[in-house]
DNA sequence: CGGAAATCTGACCAATCGATCAAGATTTTT
DNA sequence: AAAAATCTTGATCGATTGGTCAGATTTCCG
């Protein structure tokens, strides 16, 4: 299905009050959405417990997405951008104490303000991602290798000690998304209904140091 | 329902074929409904896959379970119980790195060996473990209680570098089980089916000197 | 052997699901 | 103001689901 293959979007008007309406209610159906796939997966998600959160009727949801695997996409999408720019401070020239403390600090603070489609996305990788065709095996893969090849340079010019590269990220992205995906099973050990802005600094403070010192780096003061 | 509420168990024969048959039957459809959870979650799970599965009608898979979630609670049932003692070597008078590496090493094996249990246990975590009941904030919390008191013993006695426990024990727990739980996204972006047992070890390997390190620790030579 | 208990199974059911449709309401365009 | 385009909605459909049930078959034991 071609991205604009909608009515009204390619109406005459110049971004009147329809498209900007349609925005609005698009938007709303995909947090309803996003919600409901989070709590419930792709099949437990029913399009009428997602119109209900909307506040629409269900005939009115298949109007502006013809199908419940459209959505899905959609909310996969945007989650998927959401995360491509996370590691941009990543770079040759960085100092990898600094670029990696970064890089967690930032994961974490997402993992606490965004962790509805964090779980999204973990919840289609454990079922072997069946919706995200080959996003996966090329343009991860790009981006990982890419990464990769940044800290083999850290590490050949002597910035650091020496580690597989693509374990490393592994090791992060799970030591971060833990605290959104599992945020349940954190909260229960932990027994509190969610952790406060100030512990997630702390845990944050803490994955940076114990992965930095396990590079053989020196944690920054301050991040 | 009550453990030995099924007909059979307590017929008045001493443990003869019967009872065999049953046993192994009970255990055909426990691995079919496994591997079916894990791929569809409990939701998606379909008794009609389940019972295909393990080869028998679908009549006859309610025969033995009478419920969806009676045959998933067990499944749960069973993971956690393999879960239970993998941390044994943590205890108050060993060395700490030595615990910690076998610890990781001992997580890695089984996300090598038994990856398909652990995606239904973090399957159920991801959506808020509405089956789990009460196991996360009172068995669970209890556990992870006592293997935080012990890492603070650790830590009073100079053994280690001070750091938070329990949220140390989340770090493992994630870094241990993203080969399980996402290992279609490792396998996509490494581009290769699957690790082998030697590439387990290293992975074993690079996280404990990791999070040793991060520890403040020395890794063992040999685990 | 013979009957009782346990096991097995095809047929079936009520409930729920994603999706459709026709018809009406509203807004925009001409 | 008429026509066209867009939006909204209740009603409904075919498919699938978890679970039931009556009856056939097998196993067990005196």
């Amino acid at each position: 299905m071609a991205v604009n293959d909608q009515p009204g979007v390619d109406a005459g008007n110049g971004g009147g009050v329809r498209q900007r309406s349609r925005a609005s209610i698009e938007r709303r159906i995909l947090e309803a959405a996003e919600s409901v796939f989070a709590e419930a997966g792709f099949n437990g998600a029913t399009t009428a417990e997602i119109a209900r959160r909307a506040a629409i009727p269900k005939a009115n949801l298949h109007y502006y997405f013809n199908t419940k695997e459209e959505l899905y996409q959609q909310v996969l999408t945007g989650i998927i951008n959401t995360w491509l720019h996370t590691a941009d401070e990543i770079t040759p020239d960085a100092d990898p104490a600094h670029a990696l403390a970064h890089y967690i600090s930032a994961k974490i603070e997402l993992a606490r303000e965004q962790p509805i489609p964090s779980r999204v996305f973990a919840n289609e990788i454990i079922h072997g991602a069946p919706h995200l065709g080959s996003y996966l095996s090329t343009e991860l893969r790009d981006w990982v290798d890419s990464k990769a090849k940044v800290i083999r340079s850290w590490i050949a010019a002597g910035k650091m000690r020496e580690v597989d590269p693509k374990h490393l990220l592994f090791m992060i992205w799970a030591s971060t998304q833990t605290y959104a995906d599992f945020a349940s099973q954190i909260s229960a050990v932990l027994g509190k209904e969610q952790l406060t802005p100030q512990e997630y600094k702390t845990v944050a403070r803490q994955v940076s140091e114990i992965i930095l010192r396990g590079c053989g780096l020196t944690p920054p003061a301050q991040i």
